[in-house]
Formats: C-alpha cells, structure tokens, sequence
DNA sequence: AAGGGCGCACTTTTGA
DNA sequence: TCAAAAGTGCGC
C-alpha cells in the first residue's frame, strides 16, 4: 500500500539484524506511524593515491584487509570538482562500516571518505529527504519490537519526497522542573526533584509536588507523556538540566523513564542534546541563545521577546532565590506555582517556534530533533552535505587545521559630534553575494602549481588568491540557491491573496533561509567546516574591503559627507539626488545592491568606532556598541547613559543631561538605588579554576562554588561592588545578601555612572568637575 | 559527543 | 607609574 507522511525523526534501529533505518512520522490521516527501511547497505569511499593502477593494487590490498566486505566497486565521483575514481566499499553493518573505515585508514593507500556519515544521515541524503517535509513510499504491515505506534510498516519501495499535502498539527507537550538545593544547587544525586509540571496542547496544565521521595512524581510524568503521547516535547534549559536530573533521579529511584515511542529511555545524542525515541525534543534555551537581542537568557526574557506569557508571570528564579525560597511555606507554594507557569509559558513559546524550527530543519536537513541545538556550523554543514552529494562530490572529513588568522572587515573613523540627517547605506548579504560573484570556493581555488589562463580566473585584490570563473563553485551553487529561493519567498509573500497559515510558514522559511546564507562566509573560515577554505573567506573580505572603500571614494566624488562605516555600511548625509546617484553606480558598477536602511534625524559619534546612538524617524533612541545596549554593566549606568542620550538628542540639552546625572549621583548616595540596579554581571568564559587573572566576577565565583553552588563554563555570575580595602576582585560579592549600607557608592559614581555620562557628554564640552555639583 | 569569522572599546590586573 | 596582557561583550 502507498503511505505518504510527515517525517518526523529518523534514526538507526540498532534492533535489526540487517542494517535498518527506522523512521518516525506522521500520515495523511493524522497517524503516528513507525517505517522501516531495510534496503539499505552502509559503505564509504576510498581514493587511492595511484589514480592508474586502481583495479589491481589498492582494490587488491583492500579486499585482503577487508574479507568481510558486502562488495567492493569502482565508482567516478568527484573530488573538489575534480573527476576521481573511487572505491565504493559495501558493509554489512554500520558498526562494520566503522571499523573498516578505520583500518583502510591506517593502510595509508589513498584518502577515506564518508566513514563519518551515520547511516539514517546517508539515506536523506541518497533519497532526497528532508526532515519536517512529506515523503511517500510504498509500505506493507509489519511489527516493530515494543513500538507503540497508530501504525508500524516495513518500507517496500524507496522512500522519496512528496508534495505537501497539508499542515502538519504536531502534538506539544511542555514540562518544567522544580529542583531545590538543600545548600547550594541541587544535585540529582540526593535532592529529589521537588515537582513536575506539564502543559498541553488543550490549554491543560498539570503538576505534581513530593516534599521527600519523588518516585510517584516521575512515574506521573512517564504516564503523563504516554497518555498525550506528543510528537514534541519542549522544556526550557532542559538539555543542560531537566533531562539529565530526570535520568539520574529515576536511575536512584530505579524507574525506568520510558518515555519514548519504543518505550525507550532518553539518550544524550548528538551537539548535547538529549533524545527521544520518536519525539521531538526542543529545549527554548537554545533558541534563546540565538537572538543576540537578548541580553539574559531566561525564560522570562524569552516569553517577554515574544510577548508571551503575560498573565501567566513566570519568573525565572535562579538557584540562589529558590533555595531561599524553598526555606518558607509560601516561598514553596510560590516556587510551585512559578514551576506550573513556566510549563505554559514553555508551550506557548513552542508554539510560537516551532514553525521556524521545522523550517530550519527541512532546509538543512537536520532533524527538527537537533537543529535548534546544533551550532550554526554544523548546520551549514549538513545543508552543504547533501547539496555537494547531489553533485557526485565525496564528503571530505573534518580534519585537524592549523589556524592561521586573515584580515577582516574595514571599519572607518567616525566623524565625532552630532550630525542632523544621516541615511545608512547598507550592501545587501555583502560577503554571499560576492562569494556568488566571483565564485569563490574550495572547488574553484587555484592552488599552487596549477595552471590557468588570466582571462579565465578571478583575481582577488590584495589576497591575489585565483578562483576559476567557472565551472560553479558548490559556494556558488548553494548560495545560487539559497538567495533565489529567498527571492521567490519574498515574491510570494507580496501577494495579496496568500492565506494566514503559508503567510507564517513563508515568513519564518524566509528567515531560516537568511540564516543559513548569513552562516556561509564565516563557515568557510571556521577550522571545523568540512569545506574550511581559508582562501575563500580570506577573500570575501579583501573583495569586502575593495567594494566598500571604493564606495565611499565614489559618495565623495559625488559630494556626500561619509559620516562613517563598517563593514558593509556607510552613513552619509541625507541628500537624496547625491544619494541615488551612489546608488546608481553602485548597482552598475559593482553590480551589487545597496539599499538606503535606517535614517536618523539626529545621530551622535564619539571618537570611538562601532559605538553611536541616533534619534530614528519615529524620534526612538537607537543605541549601538555603548553601555547602554552591553549587559556587564549597571543597569544604573546604563540608565544615565540612555538619559543623558535623550537630553542630549531628543531635548538638544547638554545642561539638562548634567542635571540628569547629578540627581543620579545623588540617589546613589542616599541609598535610594536598588541593590538589583548595581548589579553586574559578567559570564564565565571558562571554569574558574582555568583562569590566570583574578577578576570580581571570578573571585565571586569562586565563593559561590565553595558554598555549593554549580557554576561554570556559560554561567552568569551577578555581583555588587561593596566598601572596604584593596583590590576591586576583593570588593565584589554575590549581589544576594548585599545590603545599601555595604554599597561603594564611590566606586559606582567614578568607575559606573560618570564614565558612561562621560563617554556621551565628554565630546560635547562637558568636564566630569560639572557632574560633581 | 559542540558552540562560524574578524575588528574594536573598554576595564582591571599584572609585572617590570 | 605605565604599558602589556587578560578578559568581556559588543558590531557587522
């Protein structure tokens, strides 16, 4: 019988005696299905070093080493471009793939390739299909051991890709954990967990408290996820936290945590994130940590982005504050009732995400299950997997690079003081457009020793690295694709009669599409990419750097005031003649697109590169690179900042802004400030013991830890600079337990609020003496 | 079981 | 006292 479904997950089913691909998804009639595929054999590739003598002598040496081998062939591939004639070695079994993989490696014959691509990797690949998209195939009933499915087939025909039939309707289910330290942070070891809550797709929201032995509660939240039997489960933190405190906690209590759709336990899988079998799981922490707008990464940040969540108020209480908390009867019931708030804040959220998650993962080809957690690189890297496979290219290996760093973007010298209408000009994906351009890619380079004719090549300014104009790079071609079809969604979404639901789907395929063109140039530098070409980002930059100086030589030819630039940017005035002719010439010349972005009716520059604020057209504060928009400084700093800015811009008042500060200062001193507002946090760049220089945040670190709490790589420390002797790591604390009176105030006015007032008012005549009055 | 690139500002510590 | 080094977080 046909099935056409939605794929939902796919993995090695390690139950089978032949090597056998299980697939997780869902019907055209709404069935949670299970499909295995079993025509399928492991294999990789060798490239021997002797090109002209493949049939006798590697072959020969090959099936000696390898007598267990399904089958050795020659097959033609491609090699960078380059037609090569490989060996295809069949395996019986993945784990065999492995193992001869690494003994053809150690023969030392010739290059191995493709040893390192899992077997479900392999057969997306080889078929064409993409997570979170319709396939369809053939398929006849057949058990599968412990699976609880609506329907369990054997796949009788290949599994190809389909059209889309219609929206899929996932089932959510999002949880949220309540872990309490008896002195410090919990540890699964011995605390229990206090209480689980779960949130459904219904509105429904459930929890369950134990106050000693948490036995019930884990054996609820098993039955809880088999009776919604959701296709997603969503958490917040739940990779670093809830899922391996659940697996320990139900390893003490002996409970087997059968919560996935083969009644299997959770594993921790691929780039840390921890897997279910036939579900999804999506922990919000890992989309928190790719909006660079968010400075903290909570889930009350988080639902604030977007507005979420508002009558719910789930705060985001961390291990300090809950410890305390835990100490009262009302601090528990407070505790449990922001547990259960955090469950529905985490389902609506994961409703609100899901659609960019599923785009993401059927454009890159990485299953829904790991692309939120897997890094931008990885990403890339599996959109370039398969688009170089559907080429005939082999899969190059990641290999150990020496790492030679290459000049980046030019940034210009501002003009300081403040300007009246000034118009950003910004190059549209600058560096994949000219990665496009001027085909650069690790296919197309030309190495050295290899000929070429001049009037055939690119030849890079500065770098004087040589591209061949053709044949397309797979640079070229993967980013052919993604900016065409990104044009195309843009096209289609101006169409007036695009329904509701394609309109949201249109609007986050787009996005996930531009992250992924945005990923390619810094992926070409990144030692981990498989494609690393250092040449190739090495020359986006040059080609970055020649395409914006020249740009800003030809504003002033045309008598544009270039007020600054970076990168991919030039800020000049407002003169919309002179402007269009810039433009003009650029898309003639340059055959590049720049586009006039933001404007700014008042903008203000000190000396300092990458740091402005300007008043917007709809008269809002846009701040770049000041303390206003860092998150290590006080948030009264930063106040200050954003005042004297407003008077400065909006109110044209440098004495209204002194005014301003001086009343701050004043607030300091009569202990009116908040503690929470001289906070300052910074991040653990690494574990504390690694560091060479001892700083506040890592001297209070380090109390912390002593006292009990986990903190390390990743972590935030919040600290308050308190009065007494010595060095500034000595005066810092845990900004807990700090009280007004402790405060420096001093160390607040000099080194906080007037350097930040300073930065702003210093370039316009102001003496820090007048912010003493 | 991992976490694209380089350019820049700025604070604090370190060590001569 | 001062420059260099370490460290963080930003911009693009």
């Amino acid at each position: 019988m046909k099935c056409k479904f939605f794929l939902l997950d796919i993995g090695e089913d390690y139950t089978q005696v032949l090597p056998t691909v299980r697939i997780w998804g869902i019907d055209d009639s709404s069935d949670r299905i299970a499909i295995v595929a079993q025509q399928i054999k492991p294999y990789f590739f060798v490239v021997p070093k002797d090109q002209d003598d493949l049939a006798s002598s590697a072959l020969d040496q090959i099936r000696k080493a390898l007598p267990n081998a399904l089958d050795i062939t020659t097959q033609t591939k491609k090699l960078l471009g380059q037609q090569v004639q490989a060996l295809k070695v069949t395996c019986s079994s993945s784990t065999q793939m492995v193992e001869s993989g690494r003994i053809t490696r150690k023969m030392n014959i010739g290059e191995v390739f493709e040893d390192d691509i899992r077997l479900p990797v392999k057969y997306m690949m080889d078929f064409h299909l993409a997570p979170c998209a319709w396939q369809e195939c053939d398929v006849s009933p057949f058990k599968i051991h412990n699976v609880q499915a609506d329907a369990t087939y054997q796949a009788d025909s290949e599994i190809r890709a389909s059209r889309q039939e219609k929206q899929t309707k996932l089932r959510m289910l999002a949880f949220s954990l309540l872990v309490v330290g008896q002195k410090g942070s919990a540890r699964a070891i011995k605390d229990p967990i206090r209480a689980v809550a779960v949130a459904t797709d219904g509105g429904k929201s459930k929890s369950i408290a134990a106050e000693k032995d948490d036995r019930e509660l884990i054996k609820w939240f098993v039955q809880e996820v088999k009776s919604n039997d959701p296709d997603v489960i969503v958490g917040f933190n739940s990779n670093r936290l809830a899922w391996p405190y659940f697996m320990e906690r139900s390893k003490q209590n002996q409970i087997k945590l059968t919560l996935g759709r083969d009644s299997s336990e959770p594993h921790t899988s691929l780039y840390g994130h921890t897997s279910i079998a036939g579900r999804a799981n999506l922990d919000l922490a890992d989309f928190a940590t790719g909006i660079t707008e968010l400075k903290v990464k909570s889930l009350e940040r988080l639902a604030s982005y977007f507005k979420v969540g508002r009558g719910v108020q789930a705060e985001s209480i961390d291990d300090l504050q809950s410890s305390a908390l835990w100490s009262e009867e009302s601090g528990r019931i407070r505790l449990k009732h922001n547990n259960e708030a955090q469950s529905k804040v985490s389902l609506e959220l994961g409703k609100l995400t899901l659609t960019y998650a599923s785009q993401l993962s059927t454009i890159t080809g990485l299953p829904l299950d790991q692309v939120m957690s897997a890094a931008v690189g990885f990403r890339v890297d599996s959109y370039l997997i398969r688009r170089a496979n559907s080429l005939g290219e082999l899969i190059p290996s990641q290999k150990e690079q020496p790492f030679y760093p290459y000049r980046g973007a030019i940034v210009f010298e501002p003009k300081p003081g403040i300007h009246e209408s000034v118009v950003v000009l910004d190059f549209a994906s600058m560096y994949p457009n000219l990665m496009r351009k001027y085909n650069l890619s690790p296919d197309t380079l030309i190495r050295q020793g290899e000929d070429y004719k001049i009037d055939q090549i690119f030849v890079i300014p500065e770098v004087n690295h040589k591209f061949r104009k053709s044949p397309d790079g797979l640079y070229r071609l993967a980013l052919s694709d993604l900016i065409e079809e990104r044009a195309v969604i843009k096209r289609e979404l101006a169409k007036p009669s695009i329904a509701d639901s394609r309109f949201r789907e249109l609007t986050e395929r787009e996005k996930a599409v531009k992250v992924v063109t945005n990923a390619c140039y810094g992926y070409a530098g990144w030692l981990g990419a498989r494609w690393y070409a250092r040449e190739v980002a090495e020359s986006a930059t040059a080609l970055g750097r020649d395409t914006i100086t020249r740009t800003v030589t030809k504003a002033k030819e045309v008598g544009l005031h270039v007020i600054y630039g970076d990168t991919d940017s030039i800020f000049v005035e407002n003169d919309e003649d002179k402007v269009n002719k810039l433009l003009a010439w650029v898309n003639e010349t340059l055959e590049l697109e720049i586009r006039p972005e933001r404007q700014y009716s008042r903008i203000l520059f000190t000396e300092a590169m990458k740091r402005y604020a300007g008043l917007l057209q709809d008269g809002s504060l846009d701040v770049v690179g000041l303390e206003v928009v860092r998150g290590d400084w006080s948030e009264i700093a930063k106040q200050v900042q954003e005042e004297v800015l407003v008077s400065v811009l909006r109110d044209r008042s440098t004495e209204e802004a002194v005014k301003k500060v001086i009343l701050t200062v004043r607030k300091l001193r009569e202990g009116r400030v908040p503690i929470l507002d001289l906070t300052i946090r910074k991040s653990l760049a690494k574990s504390v013991q690694e560091y060479s220089v001892r700083t506040p945040h890592v001297e209070v670190a380090k109390k912390l830890i002593k006292e009990g709490w986990e903190l390390g790589a990743g972590d935030q420390v919040a600290y308050v600079i308190i009065k007494g002797p010595g060095k500034l790591y000595q005066k810092a604390e845990s900004f807990t337990g700090v009280t007004a009176k402790q405060v420096d105030v001093d160390y607040y006015i000099q080194n906080q609020i007037k350097p930040a007032a300073m930065r702003i008012l210093g370039g316009l005549g102001v003496s820090e003496k007048q912010l003493d009055a």
